[in-house]
DNA sequence: TTGTACGCGTTATCAC
DNA sequence: GTGATAACGCGTACAA
């Protein structure tokens, strides 16, 4: 099965190769019966388009690409439906790039554009480099998407809830149901993504409520275990770890449903009850806290909606339309049955 | 910030193009000096080849694509982590494709060869096409990865656990813990993959057991959920149609820990205690298996052993090593809290 | 050690 | 309606 190209489609049909190229792309300028034909032999000889040698000769292509650092990340799998159902409906192409562990996002999202002729560009999860010089050279729109970090949310289109926020909400709710030593799985101490935002909006819960900030109750992901940091095993060692260091708690906040359910079987493990010894929420409103016994509180990101709305920005980037370019949604706080109220 | 291509570089440094090319593929054979000298401006404009030109020039080029339909499954989550460590290790590139719902792997790998000039293929979560014709267009070596299809294992590299036999040993230990009414939460009537197999150890086992088929015990997810077979949501409405049907039941078995996590929540939402009242099993060992509370009993594939199985196999046959290209790995039965033995 | 020229497989611009 | 032919950006003989 030898490598066929469009010459030899050409020569085998007796027609030229730009008349085979106008049978491939539906040109409206030709004969339907050597259409017909060519086809014909294109099946037959099933010859295949060389994708590079294409892009190398457009100049447009009408594909959009969703970059993911950590594809398997839960939190991603609903979104990636969506976005792939809205760009297709859109009639682009949909290119979802994985980005390594290693790699730089933006570097990616560079060659990317070069190779594949990009419309526009989605950083889903956010952008872990802090050169925004590099952004600069992206010439196509991009929209950062479930991420609301500092410097890069006030200078560029991005689509996500407001991490703060919700997480205070979060933890005032927790206040409310009396607690007053509540322990928060989180992020490792160089994160400043959305692992200092949720930590940050937990502070100004405390504070709010007159409770002095504890760092025996802050546990953080371990740094070795840097591709991990929102899984159940993170969550489960750093309870297992808060029991045994013997700090007094009677609830955890951790910054993920996974986190969370890790928490839960640390507990469950110990012989304890939830919510009558502990309570525990969690963040993201994953299928995974709804389905967990017990249910477990938790913040709702509206993840399909934002899908769709970082889709609708990013096509009003680049048909240059008029468009609000930050866009921040409101979580929801889902009460579950892992959390409950205490006497005062 | 224009696209700048090597030529200009070359003018820039007044040098020839051959020499800048020399410089950015880490040729033995150019001056220190004048290489310094390049990739300082390169770095200075910010030059970034196009990949495009490159692959379509190039005849080889050390990169593996691993192809995967939905890829949101968390089955293939740490799977997905050990082929790019694999292949990195090896000093290849790992290109992650993401193959759409309506698309065919095999297309899309066909043409992903052409256009990256693939050394080696990897379908994770088998073919669903049947047209094995097709797959003669291939020229480079491929490895199925987890399934273990009939015809296409019989003719075709692979890896994976004999679901079948797998199946059977599950729903054996089942029925030996005295359970005659195994309810099974299985794929669609027209799947023909992992599902069809699952439901045939089944069958099997209650065969050996001296226990009736019963088709009301067989539950099927619904057509049109042709995208969450495998998930909690799909385990939920099963066994709440389960339940409601009347029919009588001591014991679900779900080919999926997600369905089987469904399953459970069913039944608590009902006020049902597991494995008190009903006992629940699952299959493929997943992470959650084991923080669910209770923890579900279930079929361990051995996921990080099968994803350096198959790349281990692929480079066999790159390489043209002698390779043992039919490769079954064992499941593990593990017992957790979510079934029980019940008196005869 | 370096530069020139050609070709990779396509599409697009011309003439015919 | 169709067929040469010139790009697209790069790698690599080959000559220098």
């Amino acid at each position: 099965m030898e490598q066929i190209t469009i010459k030899e489609v050409a020569k085998l049909c007796g027609v030229g190769v730009s008349t085979v190229s106008r049978a491939i792309n539906n040109h409206p300028d030709i004969n339907e019966e050597t259409k017909r034909k060519i086809m014909d032999t294109i099946r037959q000889y099933n010859y295949v388009p060389n994708n590079s040698a294409r892009n190398l000769k457009r100049s447009d292509s009408k594909t959009i690409a969703v970059l993911i650092k950590g594809i398997s990340n839960p939190f991603f799998a609903e979104m990636i439906q969506v976005f792939e159902r809205e760009i297709n409906q859109k009639k682009y192409s949909f290119v979802l790039q994985h980005v390594e562990e290693f790699e730089d996002e933006v570097d990616v999202a560079v060659q990317l554009e070069k190779e594949k002729r990009l419309k526009g560009i989605v950083f889903l999860g956010g952008l872990s480099s802090h050169t925004n010089e590099k952004l600069k050279q992206l010439t196509v729109p991009f929209v950062i998407s479930t991420v609301d970090v500092g410097e890069l949310a006030s200078n560029y289109p991005f689509v996500a809830v407001d991490n703060e926020k919700e997480s205070r909400k979060m933890v005032d709710y927790l206040c409310e149901c009396g607690h007053r030593k509540i322990a928060i799985l989180t992020a490792a101490e160089d994160d400043e993504s959305i692992g200092l935002l949720r930590l940050k909006g937990y502070q100004q819960a405390l504070a709010a409520h007159g409770i002095p900030y504890d760092q025996n109750l802050v546990r953080r992901t371990h740094k070795d275990a840097c591709y991990s940091t929102y899984t159940m095993e993170n969550g489960y060692t750093l309870t297992k770890e808060l029991m045994e260091s013997g700090q007094e708690f009677s609830c955890i906040y951790a910054i993920s449903d996974s986190m969370a359910v890790g928490a839960c079987k640390a507990l469950f493990d110990a012989g304890k009850r939830i919510p009558e010894d502990f309570s525990i929420a969690g963040y993201d409103g994953l299928p995974l806290a709804a389905f967990y016994q017990p249910a477990i509180t938790t913040i709702r990101q509206p993840r399909a909606e934002m899908a769709e709305a970082t889709i609708r920005l990013l096509f009003d980037l680049i048909k240059k339309k008029p468009a609000e370019k930050r866009q921040i949604f409101e979580g929801e706080l889902i009460k579950g049955q892992s959390t409950r109220s205490i006497a005062g």
